[in-house]
DNA sequence: TATTGTTATACTCTATAACTATA
DNA sequence: TATAGTTATAGAGTATAACAATA
C-alpha cells in the first residue's frame, strides 16, 4: 500500500490538487501509512481523539467533560461510593480525582459526606441540582452519541461496543 | 488488579454485593456504569489505554512511544515529507513534532536536510541507524500486535481495524 | 501577506511521592 | 502498618500565540 508519490511534499504541500474528483481537500491523502495501516492502536487512537472532541462540542454549552461526565454518571448510579471506589472503577488516579470532584463540588453538583463507618472516607452524592443537570447532560451525550451513529454506521457502532465491553 | 481482599473497600458506601459469590475479582465489579456503557466512546478510551499501555511496554526495551513510532514509520515509507506534511497526516501540531524531531534527531535516528525546493522547510529521512532500527521496532510492534489479537481475538481485531479505516 | 519551523506559555492528564487523619 | 483523602511535583500531550526566514 502506501501509495508513494512523489515526495515532493516538501517543496510545497500547500498545493491544491484540483478536479481529480478524488479528495478535494488535502495533500496529506497522497502519504501512505505504511505499517500503521496493520495496527489497531493507531485506528483507535485516531478515533478516541475525533470522539472527545465531539463530546466536548455537543457539552460544551454546559461546560462538562468527558471524565467529568463519568464521574458524574457512576455517582448517579452509586450514591455512597467513596473516592477509592470511583477512581478504581473509572481508571482514575485518586490524586487527580480530587481536583475533579473540587470543581464538581464548586458547581453544586456533588457533594461530599462524611461517612461514619469510615471517618476517613467521604461518601459521594450528587446534589439535588446535580441530580438535575446530570439529566440534561445525559440528553446531550446521547445527541453526542447520535452522531457517533452518523459518523460510523449503526450497526459498526453497535459492534465496536460488543468488541470492547471487556474494557469497561 | 489483583485479587479483591475483605471487600471493606468503599467503607461501607452502598454495598449491595448480592451474595451470590459471583464476584471474587474487585468490588469494582459490583458499581454500575449506567449510562457509560451505552457511549461508544468510553470503552474506546479505556481500550486505547490499555492498548498503549501494551504498546509502551512491548517496545519498552528501545524506548519508542506510539507516536515516535508513527513518526518513524511515515518518514521511513515517505522519505523527503516536510514537518507540516508530517504534522498534517498523523494529526499532530507542528510545535510539538519540532521537540519529537529533536529527540529523534539526537537519537540519530532522523535527519532534518535543508530543501533546496523550499529553504523555508525541512525534508526529513531517517539515518542509515534509523531505518536498522526502525525494522526492529516493527518487529516488536508486530508483537504488540499479537497481544492485541490475544486480547480481543482475531476476528475482532480485524473487524475493528475495518470499522475505523476512515480515521487513518 | 502567507507559510515553515521555532520558541514560549498555559492548561490537561498521568504518574509519583509524601503528608494527615484515621483504621 | 495500612488506607483514604490530600497536596505537590514532574512529564507528556494539547492548544495557542508570536517571531524570523522565506515564499
Amino acid at each position: 500500500m502506501s501509495v508513494r508519490t512523489t515526495a515532493r511534499e516538501t517543496g510545497d504541500s500547500s498545493r491544491k490538487r484540483a478536479g481529480n474528483g478524488a479528495a478535494v481537500g488535502d495533500v496529506a491523502d497522497d502519504i501512505g501509512l505504511d505499517a500503521l495501516v496493520g495496527h489497531a492502536g493507531y485506528a483507535v487512537r485516531r478515533f478516541q481523539i475525533w470522539i472527545f472532541q465531539d463530546f466536548i462540542r455537543t457539552l460544551g454549552a454546559v461546560d462538562i467533560r468527558p471524565t467529568q461526565y463519568s464521574v458524574l454518571t457512576v455517582i448517579g448510579a452509586n450514591p455512597g461510593l467513596s473516592q477509592m471506589a470511583v477512581a478504581k472503577r473509572l481508571g482514575i488516579e485518586r490524586a487527580r480525582l480530587v481536583h475533579l470532584l473540587d470543581s464538581l463540588e464548586q458547581r453544586k453538583l456533588v457533594k461530599r459526606v462524611k461517612s461514619k463507618a469510615d471517618r476517613r472516607s467521604h461518601a459521594l452524592h450528587l446534589t439535588a441540582q446535580g441530580e438535575t443537570a446530570l439529566a440534561k447532560f445525559k440528553r446531550l451525550a446521547a445527541e453526542h452519541e447520535r452522531h457517533v451513529e452518523e459518523k460510523i454506521g449503526k450497526e459498526n457502532r453497535e459492534q465496536l461496543i460488543r468488541i470492547l465491553a471487556g474494557f469497561t
